[in-house]
RNA sequence: GGGCGAUUAGCUCAGGGGGAGAGCGCCACGUUGACAUCGUGGAGGCCGGUGGUUCGAGACCACCAUCGCCCA
């Protein structure tokens, strides 16, 4: 082995051997282990996000796959219908080309070339990042096996009435122009204006004052509307307004939407413009006034001047129009939500056109029941909360997009405006006779989340009844972000409660979202991306100023970008590998919901990876010669194994449990501080050593290499690949049979390994060579500096600890003679406690005697404070007659200890003293 | 307006009724036969505030403050 650890030298070659092994089929007769992945944006690249829960998936699949589970991981790439579209008209538009140059069928044949191109990309990275997906079954949502299941899903769901075709305001995109659903989009505060307009009326008796934040919609105003108990309007209430500038005659109506308290209490109401005024449209049966075109421009429904008038252009020209007819009241300054579209973020305009909708509520309705019954499970368990929210006011939800790309809606209609829904034409003809009449398809296509809702079945070859749905369906653990509950899981949960009869997986494991050091969200824009590929391979500087500036969309946020990123990456980002990677996501795989990533922590876990390829290498270094013969483990051998039985049953429980940081933290703390930090250093001395007997040391190198296969087997779902690449030295040194660590069985906590003697022993040994260590840190004494340890009132069994693991103590601790005090007077000495033995290393030259009273000074004052708390609790009655008598007996014995050092430190004290 | 979350060491975060923990950073000593990508020792916290429950509260409850997210 190398002296130092080099990632880029192992992690292709293993990855490469992996997958052309096969080692990622499912295999075997275990119960069935599925994981199906949340499909990525085929066109895009792979961010921290995916990297992250990429981690989650692969740690939990490796885990289960050596559990001896036959293990699926199903990969796949989403179309993402829009935010596609868009890349490859943006490139289009790079070459000065539109989409409709090319026509309908050009362009999707150019988005599927893309496709090609760029879907490998993700491929590559997954594969980067150690996934363990069975690439055999890699799907596409827009392949022919999901167009059979989208279609059947559309085809069933219309015939039974769940899906409709209906006229009704959509979000409507004026920029790609395509209707959106709810979610699709996003609504923020924005400074704006709120402009009240004086509206004549009909009676000629005065006028009424409206406000509104929307001026342009004026012009397809049905009706001015009062709360029904306003005292001020009462009397107004059916009469009418002559709206200004149009000129139209629309009544004033009352309606408990309206609130009073909100400017002048009078609303304008334009029910084909408004959500809201909509539904009061629909109450008081208003006419609609349909005023824009597909682009947000006034059409022809509004008087000439104003035809053709981009919305906003209009709102000015309305604004001044009403200055002149001197029936602008007053301008305030107002905020107010502006929608915009997820992808384009041009503001969404409601909109009235005719939309393919799904009929939720039937569907919602054993969605709920599935997760309050328990059938799933959110992990952590409040996100059901969330679910539940939004499942409880779900709306129907608008499947069909003005989109190319995508799956075709599977409607055709005549020239009447019948529909008919089928498979293809032909089908559709023939099932309801319709000879050669002339058909046409509907142009639309469906959300993208349609196919989505349906990804753990159609991946698995529904609608036919294949193995691999009686097999993995359902999935055990859905691993994603909170961000997409409403998206894409709860249409899961719905899809395959409605088609499969059954959920789509037991359990919904919701991390975090990973944000930047400053806890922002990573994007393009802010130039605060970080690429997984960069910290797995490193890059330079130039390098990444150039990446993080090339891709930005405004141009005069670059050099802010390339400043940020200059100062804090001056050095560029070096490699830290992919095990060191997934390391730091798996330590904050916590509880939390917003995760700052830290370049400080994956430092860390780089020097861990180190820490044990070192580790490994002492270990094949000292067990070349695995000779055959009589064993005898010693304290430290019986230790280790003991202390390995706990980290595996902690493992377990954590890995369990989704808590990959735990589980990772109770790993890395046996292997670090107690394989390497101790087991490793004890074993020296008996290895080292020439009075030790063969028996021993056959005992010791066999446990070295035991646990540290033992322990690679242990940490390899989190870190595979350094784990493989030892591995396979450490089992053809230890004889063991298999190809490869990751189909090799995960650790068993065995009762028979738990040695509470051993234990016991190695911890005294700890104490003592600790006590000699803080003696000399705090002396500052040199590491190197062999010192004699004389021992005062040595119990029996201090005793025969000294005697039977007196060479780990004179090695280990570097102590040159350990001697005990019988009757004669002990030396001046710095002092250190074991129990009621004392540690006295004696002064002459070595140590100061000022700092040696200041430093048991300190220890006393600091013992004291806490025997005063115990004493204290002791005195109170309260105390001893409420609380359980372990506690109490917990208490008293800390003061029994307590006074005991404080007594030992004193008398050490006084003879200082005399000394001076 | 409704809901959810966060507040613990300089930084990033665990912990969830019976003596405050990790990593990084900081200080000191050091090249000891795996490792300087290192070792050893040390410093550093009224666990956001106020009340309450309890023998006992970072932890449970209420309210408040600050920050963040989701839904209208």
């Amino acid at each position: 082995m190398d002296k130092s650890y080099q990632p880029q030298d192992i992690e292709q070659r293993i990855y490469d051997r992996w997958e052309e092994e096969g080692y990622f089929i499912p295999e075997g007769d275990g119960t069935p282990y599925c994981i199906v992945i949340p499909p990525p944006n085929v066109t895009g690249t792979l961010h921290m996000g995916h990297a992250f829960q990429d981690t989650i998936m692969d740690t939990l699949i490796r885990f289960h796959r050596m559990l001896g589970h036959r293990t699926l991981w199903q990969p796949g790439t989403d179309h993402a219908g829009i935010a596609t579209q868009m890349v490859v008209e943006r490139i289009l538009n790079t070459e000065g080309k539109s989409k409709h140059d090319l026509g309908r069928e050009k362009f999707i044949e150019r988005v599927w070339s893309w496709k090609e191109e760029s879907g490998g990309s993700i491929a590559k990275q997954t594969r980067r990042l150690g996934a363990s997906v069975d690439w055999n079954r890699d799907r596409f949502t827009m392949d022919d096996g999901m167009l059979e299941a989208v279609q059947k899903v559309f085809i069933q769901l219309y015939e039974e009435g769940l899906i409709y075709r209906g006229k009704r305001l959509v979000n409507w995109d004026p920029v790609l122009h395509t209707a959106l659903s709810d979610l699709e989009v996003l609504s923020k505060d924005e400074n704006g204006s709120l402009w009240n307009f004086r509206y004549p009326l009909a009676s000629g008796n005065g006028h009424l004052v409206v406000a509104t934040t929307r001026p342009e919609t004026m012009l397809g105003d049905s009706a001015v509307a009062v709360h029904p108990d306003d005292e001020r309007y009462k009397d107004l209430i059916g009469q009418e307004i002559i709206l200004p500038i149009v000129g139209r005659h629309i009544p004033i109506i009352a309606d408990d939407y309206v609130d009073p308290e909100f400017g002048t209490g009078c609303v304008k109401i334009t029910p084909a413009h408004d959500f809201n005024d909509y539904d009061i449209g629909k109450r008081h049966n208003l006419t609609m006034h349909n005023i824009f075109d597909d682009n947000a421009a006034m059409n022809d429904e509004v008087p000439k001047e104003f035809r053709g008038m981009d919305r906003f252009d209009a709102r000015k020209a309305l604004i001044a129009k009403f200055k002149s007819l001197d029936l602008l009241e007053k301008i305030e300054d107002y905020v107010v939500k502006i929608p915009r579209g997820d992808r384009s973020n041009a503001i969404v305009e409601p909109y009235l056109t005719d939309q393919w909708y799904v009929k939720i509520e039937p569907l919602a309705k054993p969605a709920i029941k599935a997760v309050k019954t328990g059938r799933i499970k959110f992990v952590p368990e409040n996100w059901s909360k969330t679910y539940f929210d939004w499942m409880h006011n779900i709306e129907d939800w608008c499947i069909s997009r003005q989109l190319w790309w995508g799956h075709r809606i599977p409607a055709w209609y005549d020239n009447e405006g019948n529909i008919f829904v089928g498979n293809n034409e032909k089908e559709v003809r023939e099932k309801n006779n319709l000879g050669d009449i002339p058909l046409r398809q509907d142009s639309d296509v469906l959300d993208t989340w349609f196919s989505s809702a349906l990804w753990p079945f159609s991946t698995m070859g529904w609608p036919s009844k294949t193995n691999e749905l009686k097999e993995f369906y359902p999935g055990n653990v859905l691993v994603t972000g909170f961000d997409i509950i409403f998206f894409w899981v709860a249409r899961m949960i719905m899809f395959g409660l409605k088609f499969m009869d059954d959920v789509p997986f037991r359990e919904v494991y919701i991390h975090g979202l990973i944000r930047d050091q400053d806890g922002q969200k990573m994007s393009k824009s802010k130039g605060n991306v970080l690429d997984p590929i960069d910290l797995i391979d490193g890059i330079e500087l130039e390098a990444l100023v150039d990446k993080r500036t090339k891709g930005v969309i405004q141009d005069h946020l670059a050099p802010k970008i390339e400043k940020a990123t200059r100062k804090q990456f001056p050095e560029g980002i070096q490699q830290f590998g992919t095990d060191a990677l997934r390391l730091t996501f798996a330590s904050l795989a916590t509880n939390g919901r917003d995760i700052r990533f830290d370049l400080g922590r994956i430092e860390g876990y780089k020097n861990f990876c180190n820490k044990l390829w070192n580790a490994a290498r002492y270990v094949l270094i000292n067990t070349e010669s695995l000779d055959e013969g009589d064993l005898k483990f010693s304290s430290a051998d019986r230790w280790i194994r003991s202390r390995f039985n706990n980290a595996t049953t902690d493992m377990q429980k954590h890995l369990t449990n989704y808590r990959l940081d735990l589980a990772l933290q109770s790993a890395y703390e046996f292997t670090l501080h107690e394989f390497c930090d101790w087991y490793l250093e004890l074993s020296k001395p008996i290895l080292q050593s020439d009075n030790i007997p063969d028996a021993e040391k056959r005992g010791t190198r066999k446990t070295l290499i035991e646990v540290l296969e033992a322990t690679l087997r242990l940490l390899h779902p989190l870190m595979p690949f350094i784990t493989e690449e030892i591995w396979q030295t450490v089992a053809l040194r230890a004889n063991l049979e298999g190809e490869t660590i990751m189909l090799r069985p995960f650790p068993k906590a065995l009762s028979e390994a738990a040695d509470d003697k051993a234990v016991e022993d190695i911890e005294w040994v700890k104490q003592f060579i600790l006590g000699v260590r803080q003696i000399r840190g705090e002396m500052d004494i040199s590491p190197g500096k062999l010192l004699p340890v004389i021992l005062q009132d040595a119990s029996a069994t201090d005793l025969s600890r000294i005697k039977s693991q007196e060479l780990l103590l004179e090695r280990v601790g570097r102590v040159e003679s350990v001697t005990s005090l019988k009757d004669e007077k002990p030396p001046a000495a710095a002092t250190a406690f074991l129990g009621d033995m004392r540690m006295l290393v004696p002064m002459k030259g070595l140590i100061d005697i000022k700092t040696e009273r200041a430093r048991l000074k300190k220890q006393r004052e600091k013992i004291n404070l806490d025997l005063q708390r115990s004493a204290g609790k002791l005195n109170n009655k309260k105390f001893i007659n409420n609380a359980p008598a372990q506690i109490i007996a917990q208490e008293q014995q800390r003061v029994i200890e307590f006074e005991r050092v404080i007594k030992q430190l004193t008398e050490q004290l006084e003879k200082l003293n005399e000394l001076t």
